[in-house]
DNA sequence: GACCAGGTCCTTG
DNA sequence: CAAGGACATGGT
């Protein structure tokens, strides 16, 4: 870990932190849960048009998700794609939550490690969604790692491993749930603008640091 | 029409 | 372990 190493992360997250929001991910814990499972791969647009369909038929939950008929489940989240597996996926979700001891709230009591290896045990919450739940539903001091902060730190010229690159990253933050939850806002912004796999010819990244 | 999106899982080498 | 494919709709 040179000293120029641990530079470039700093020159990436001044170039991008400015682009994160406060605010970012809106919605009760479960609305985020459910969000964080209807996001993979795919624009939040479209999940969040799939997320309207579940509260209109009133089974943005745990709860209703469980009872429901899956062809109405996965009707409504059509629009996300992949909408048969992410069907499958809140199903699975939604049935771990009811069944385990005290629930949302038993989740909640758990120590973060614990609950995140709660949650990755269950089918279809892979990495990336578990932090998602973890920080933005939860509230935990976990920097989300995902594809867009991976190609930005590439083009920064950092080629750490995912584990070692979320490590490096919430060194060099304030070591709180915001500063983590608007980071990655900052990076998915960012990269939507000027660092997905269509546009990172222009993006600034490189520039700025080599 | 091709290509990509705030992944995850399963199969191969 | 890395690489490749499947899953699927909606926007550029």
């Amino acid at each position: 870990m040179s000293e120029s190493g641990s530079c470039n992360i700093r020159r990436v997250l001044a170039t991008v932190i400015p682009y994160g929001k406060k605010d970012w991910w809106k919605g009760n814990r479960e609305e985020v849960m459910i969000g964080a499972v209807l996001t993979q791969q795919t624009r939040w647009e479209n999940v969040d048009r799939g997320l309207g369909q579940l509260k209109k038929i009133g089974i943005a939950d745990m709860a209703g998700i469980v009872q429901c008929e899956n062809a109405m489940l996965e009707k409504a989240i059509r629009c996300t794609g992949f909408y048969r597996v992410k069907a499958r996926r809140l199903r699975a979700l939604a049935r771990h939550v009811q069944e385990r001891p005290g629930g949302l709230e038993g989740m909640a009591a758990e120590t973060t490690e614990n609950l995140r290896e709660e949650l990755l045990r269950i089918a279809g919450i892979g990495e990336e969604t578990a932090e998602s739940i973890l920080c933005f539903g939860f509230g935990r001091m976990v920097f989300v790692m995902d594809a867009y902060t991976q190609r930005i730190c590439a083009c920064g010229g950092i080629r750490s491993r995912r584990m070692a690159l979320q490590d490096r990253i919430m060194q060099e933050l304030p070591a709180t749930a915001e500063s983590y939850r608007t980071a990655h806002a900052a990076f998915v912004e960012y990269g939507r603008r000027f660092c997905s796999s269509r546009k990172c010819s222009e993006c600034r990244i490189k520039r700025s640091i080599a």
